[in-house]
RNA sequence: GCUGUUGUAGCUCAGUGGUAGAGCACUUCCUUGGUAAGGAAGAGGUCACGAGUUCAAUCCUCGUCAACAGCUCCA
């Protein structure tokens, strides 16, 4: 038989040659790496046999596929050592993951897997995986696999079986441990050297929150002690810069049971970096044609229920406020959009006024159940740098594509990398879960796959993550440690102007139903800060900094000259604070926070008398002497050239 | 909401069945002249909250609350 390799070129083989052997002709050292083999497009076990002239890609530890193999067999590799440590353990699912693996089981009756039990099972593991056993792979027939797994009381494993075709069912065996599964395998647990379980905690069977609750064990395995060591410690390195620690340590925000959980506080460096986000989002819509809009923090029920928010969220939201008058409610506004459909409705609309974009830094409540709440990213209440853009149909595409003009400017601005875009469509099999019809839905959809692809955007289409009003376009960020969040999110809506019957004159002087475009480039400010404190490690650049200088008096005496100096650098737009001595303009700056701000202003006896200040920048030493004017005016214009760098002229 | 872990001074953390410590920060005084300064003294905690066991609980048990990890959810 021919085998194709990545290059082109072509091999001859005997017909039942294992992707092994071929591997071992071409060197040893490439069997040793190789772990696993995508042959004709399907990822394979190295020693199953090819029957027939076939294309062969190698994999080694490099290749995502070859991680797959090698931390699928490492899931095995962990049932294996439960079996043996907690006999009568039943198993449900073991696949790989992006970084490691993991298995879902129930142990047996009385029997806690706790997270000191890890160490125990890692060792069980590297005892296993030192006998080298191998994986071998065989067909069964279904009654075969339903009896099989039935007699031992795999409950979970009968019941995947039972919706798998007869004829598709392997098995994988390796010393007694036998499991369901596709594969592909490495050929023997040998290869696993370097055993991490990381983590202990509860998943619903198949991810539905009314089954039997598992207990799911994460870990990942290397080929290499050292590659362990390095991943550790990249992970270590990556929570030192959780937003929360940073947070805390930056004074950028707070929480207190007092206010309640969820509830964020922005303290002032926080608000100070806030506000700047804010200033240069309110540019950007300024020359996109946005107008700037305040709206109350509650409504009343009726506009929710017209929204139809009311239906859907009301009864797991805060509950409606009551007031003295005798069936008059009240709810704290989950979002926007209501608000901002009764500015549009205020008065007439012509076709000439649209597109109508309104703008609000709106802050909205959600009750999100209490285990989700997450630092900044995940919260009760949120800003939302929300828009609603009322247009003509014809115009959709036009505006989509002008919204991810905007976040692109953003992302671009704050240097944000992997941004992955997400197509969120409705599941077509769940109508309860969406308002409006097919019709309505297609042409929303249509219209977010055609800007996409207009703008040559490479995004992922997800089914069934559509707003219950609409689909969305959404951009995800990661954190730290690699947890993928939202932030920007552009949404077509054709159901609230018919719930709210929003209307304009045409030009044909009749009536026409605009169509709606929610948005809202960073998502929430708290989220957005949060991502942006992950990826800055809270080393923001200038623009954003919340303290850009700092006035150092040299001595006590010239106290009255520094505090001079920083209220005219205040006046300027530069952010000061103060001095480290001087009790009358503040309190010594402590060491961690002294390492955060760019500019130290040093003033003694020499910059007193000519009226100066000598600059020194952290990191980049001094800039010599020169007068606090001048100074604002470089400061200034390092900003505005960080700031305007993205944006139109 | 579910499973598991955690909760000691403002922060980071020790510690013990006989009602508590360290470093940093804080306060006061002294010192300090080109900058991540030094010394002395001081202040601070119902050991998350509630109940139980005990002669005695910060420590053991149970419950509540909150935080953390994951699941589920996310307008």
């Amino acid at each position: 038989m021919k085998i194709t390799f990545p290059d082109g070129s072509v091999r001859e083989y005997a017909a039942g040659t294992t992707a092994l052997a071929i591997a071992e002709s071409i060197s040893p050292r490439l069997a040793a790496d190789v772990l696993a083999a995508t042959v004709n497009g399907e990822v394979r076990d190295l020693l199953r046999p090819i029957n027939e002239d076939s294309t062969l890609v190698l994999h080694k530890w490099d290749d995502k596929e070859a991680k797959h193999t090698y931390w699928h067999t490492s899931a095995h590799l962990l049932a294996e050592a439960l079996t043996e440590l907690y006999p009568g353990t039943r198993f449900g699912i073991g696949p790989a993951i992006e970084n490691g693996f993991y298995y879902d089981v129930q142990p047996p009756q009385g029997t806690v897997i706790k997270e000191t039990d890890l160490e125990k099972i890692e060792k069980k593991m590297m005892e296993l995986a030192a006998k080298n056993e191998c994986l071998t792979r065989k067909d069964i027939s279904k009654a075969d696999a339903m009896k099989f797994f039935g007699d031992k009381g795999e409950n979970y494993k009968t019941e995947l079986i039972s919706e798998l075709a007869d004829g598709t069912i392997t098995l994988y065996e390796q010393g007694s441990f036998t499991d369901l599964c596709r594969g592909p395998h490495l050929p023997s647990t040998g290869a696993i050297k370097a055993i991490k379980l990381t983590s202990v905690a509860g998943a619903y069977w198949r991810g539905d929150e009314h089954r039997d609750q598992l207990t799911r064990i994460y870990g990942i395995t290397f080929p290499k002690k050292k590659m362990l060591d390095e991943y550790i410690t990249l992970m270590e390195e990556a929570k030192k810069r959780d937003h929360r620690k940073i947070g805390k340590e930056l004074e950028l925000f707070m929480f207190t049971e007092m206010v309640g959980k969820g509830l964020p506080i922005w303290l002032p460096k926080g608000t100070a970096l806030r506000l700047r986000l804010e200033e240069f989002l309110k540019k950007i819509q300024k020359q996109y044609g946005y107008q700037q809009v305040m709206t109350p923090h509650i409504g009343n029920k009726n506009l929710y229920v017209t929204s139809g928010h009311w239906d859907h969220y009301g009864k797991d939201s805060f509950q409606p406020i009551t007031t003295p008058e005798e069936g008059e409610v009240y709810l704290l506004k989950p979002m926007n959009c209501p608000h901002h459909c009764m500015i549009f409705k205020n008065s007439p609309r012509s076709y000439k006024d649209l597109p109508l974009r309104i703008a609000e830094f709106g802050t909205v409540y959600r009750y999100e159940q209490s285990g989700e709440l997450h630092g900044l990213t995940r919260v009760r209440s949120f800003t939302q740098d929300d828009a609603h853009i009322y247009c003509r149909p014809d115009q959709v595409k036009e505006e989509f594509i002008k919204v991810m003009e905007i976040i692109e400017i953003i992302f671009k601005a704050l240097d944000f990398k992997n941004v992955e875009a997400q197509i969120s469509l409705r599941d077509p099999n769940n109508h309860e879960k969406y308002v409006g019809s097919d019709e309505v839905w297609e042409k929303a959809e249509n219209a977010i796959i055609e800007a996409c692809k207009e703008k040559n955007m490479n995004a992922v289409v997800e089914y069934g993550e559509a707003a219950f009003y609409g689909p969305k376009l959404d951009f995800m960020v990661r954190d730290a440690i690699g947890r993928r969040w939202q932030l920007g999110t552009i949404q077509v809506d054709y159901n609230l102007p018919q719930r709210f019957e929003l209307e304009y004159t045409g030009e044909d002087n009749q009536k026409h139903r605009p169509v709606m475009i929610h948005r809202a480039p960073f998502g929430s400010m708290e989220r957005f800060v949060a991502v942006l404190i992950e990826h800055t490690a809270g080393k923001f650049p200038l623009w954003l900094t919340p303290d850009q200088c700092v006035v150092l008096p040299i001595s006590e005496k010239f106290n009255d000259y520094a505090m001079e100096v920083a209220q005219k650098l205040d006046m300027a737009d530069v952010r000061c604070i103060g001095d480290y001595r001087n009790e009358k303009i503040g309190r010594k700056i402590r060491d961690n926070e002294l390492k955060r701000i760019p500019y130290l202003l040093i003033v003694g006896e020499k910059e007193m008398a000519e009226g100066t200040i000598s600059v020194r920048k952290q990191g980049e030493g001094d800039k010599g002497a020169m007068s606090p004017e001048a100074f604002a005016e470089m400061i200034n214009a390092e900003v505005h050239d960080q700031m305007y760098a993205y944006l139109k002229k």
